[in-house]
DNA sequence: CTGAAAGCGCTTACAG
DNA sequence: CTGAAAGCGCTTACAG
């Protein structure tokens, strides 16, 4: 085979130079029209006319690393997250990454979890990866019962907008209404007639958690519902009361034997005809126990979840839950963070966005 | 209040140079010694030390953007996906990322549905942010009848790796053995005793689902088992026969027609005793809808998924199903991708890497 | 090892 | 509008 054709190089993209060439302008110019300076009014239309012309044959695009290198924003923003395929986040994160490209920005996946490959501590190792990358700013979507040092983050990156309260001064973050939601549930149920209505919480010692405690409480007395303690069931002294995925199999597991005793104790004992569930994990093992007891879901018990988790539709009957409203929270979130890197930080009550829940109406309440 | 404190302003990160004056050296070795080069080993230990002592001590973070700017890579590979909160996806974005930073690497969310807000051809959209961006790579997990310009991305960015055969030429990509899985189902279901094991399938019409039918009758003929037509079903001739999240609620919809009349087929036409179904979708919905006929899983009918799922831990009762190894795939494309990036791409039958999938074993067969 | 220099592609401030 | 220049922080090639 004759040696005729020369082994193709990557062609180089075009940088202004070239655009400014072809349009037989100087490269400010090119750059005041590409950018949409304030010089733009300044130059005639047909002059623009040729840049944006000679940019799209040329197929430019503005070289990332030169702005940023002269002081522009790196328009990224990092994410923390545990790990970014647990359905419980996936969709915030989904969420996130859809409203920041809105403003022209894009998002950075940083797992923190299942990742031994970067060191023992993950969540460290993206903060100074956020700041070698020059991220504008970063959401934090990490729970705050996973390891990682908020206080760090804060210091590092100062526009910092985290999910839930992450439990350090001043920090600023969107979090659902709990006790909004279990009041949701409970008057909903009320409405359905049902008259004693049990509340099923995996802890009560995180003060997120108490929220629920009390949105339950009120309700009860909007509705003129006496509190019955026997109709409250914290797993807590149970011991492990959470679903939980085995790091090598994903396989989901789930104390069944907790949610049996909540069973026990708010439907035998105490009589529940209905079920507010910590989460949707809960109701979906209270439906299956439930039913394992012959005892059927709604007709005898009614069951509220609590997440309007991808799996709500899969039970049977499908479950009535509460929606977080990842979009609203995701917006907040992305509006609080770019205000932020705009040097207008939040203050006071404004650094807490709450975020109203919804009910969702399936076939299990 | 005294004008004592002046506006604290946002301290400049260190730099190559600031490290290299607080250990006396010059940049030149200071950067040798960050960097690890090939000069590293004619510097004394002392030297490198208090490089490397200054380095911690001013928490330096070479700054990307400089690097990149003198024609270093970006260590960013972007990531097209239809939605990384969908969790057919999540965990392969998941399984990605992790990989990725296993090489140093970092991984850009892009969502090429669900966002308007970047025009109506999202998929174009990214294809420019990537090059302006500068990434090293590309990997595309957006199922291929999803819009989009595929040969446009390998066009625009040669070093792409896609998951599933996008059918475009010389594409590389990993893919499932979609014939081993039925295999897989099939011979377990045989080995449990079961005689009448029918196949319900979405579609026979795209050569990636035609070796499901292809597998079927394999691992039937190595068994000694008949082939009897009536034992697939193919939902293609009755319209839409896939499950569906509508884009505002988030509500998940399945034709449950389709699904009745696959029951009506297989199970109470030909006698099925056994059903392996199109995806963990199907295999939830035929759960539900034998159960509603009275016919019991596994007792009567056994069921087996494909995809495992999130939800398989959570139908009732759980499915067994066919994983989809996320990880080995997720591997087979950072590697791929890589070597592409070093200018070694994959040849002829080398482009394309199968994956191998694995039964795991629940409750419903 | 040192040191001075060029260059990556852009933005910006400045003199005309 | 033009044009020449400086600078962002790094890497690299080069002369000592």
């Amino acid at each position: 085979m004759p040696k005729t054709e020369p082994k193709q190089k990557r062609k180089r993209p075009a940088t202004l130079t070239d655009v400014a060439k072809a349009a037989g302008v100087t490269r400010w110019v090119a750059g005041q029209v590409i950018n949409g300076g304030t010089a733009n009014s300044r130059c005639s239309k047909a002059t623009r006319d040729r840049v944006l012309l000679a940019s799209q044959q040329l197929n430019y695009h503005p070289n990332h690393a030169a702005r940023r290198l002269c002081g522009k924003r790196s328009q990224t923003f990092g994410l923390l997250v545990a790990s970014a395929g647990d359905p419980l986040r996936s969709f915030l994160v989904q969420s996130l990454d859809v409203e920041a490209v809105r403003i022209g920005c894009h998002t950075l996946i940083s797992n923190t979890i299942g990742n031994p490959a970067v060191g023992s501590d993950q969540f460290r190792h993206y903060i100074d990866e956020f700041t070698r990358l020059g991220v504008d700013g970063v959401f934090c979507a990490v729970h705050r019962w996973w390891p990682g040092d908020r206080r760090a983050l804060v210091q590092q990156h100062p526009c910092t907008v985290f999910y839930e309260d992450p439990g350090i001064p001043d920090a600023c973050y969107a979090a659902v209404d709990r006790a909004a939601a279990v009041r949701l549930a409970v008057g909903h149920l009320a409405e359905k007639g049902r008259r004693r209505i049990g509340l099923a919480v995996m802890t009560l010692s995180r003060p997120t958690h108490c929220a629920r405690l009390e949105g339950y409480r009120a309700e009860l007395s909007v509705r003129g519902y006496e509190f019955d303690k026997r109709l409250v069931f914290n797993g807590e002294p149970h011991g492990l009361a959470f679903a939980w995925c085995e790091e090598d199999t994903r396989r989901w597991t789930f104390p069944v034997e907790v949610v049996d005793r909540a069973i026990g104790q708010l439907v035998c004992d105490a009589g529940a005809d209905a079920i507010v569930a910590h989460d949707d994990f809960w109701a979906a093992a209270l439906i299956r126990r439930l039913r394992a007891r012959g005892i059927q879901v709604p007709n005898d018990v009614a069951v509220v979840g609590y997440l309007n988790h991808y799996l709500a539709d899969w039970t049977d009957p499908a479950l009535t839950t509460i929606d977080l409203d990842h979009q609203t929270a995701a917006k907040a979130m992305v509006a609080m963070l770019e205000k932020m890197v705009e040097g207008d930080p939040p203050n006071g009550p404004d650094r807490v966005v709450p975020i109203q829940p919804r009910l969702i109406l399936r076939e299990s309440a």
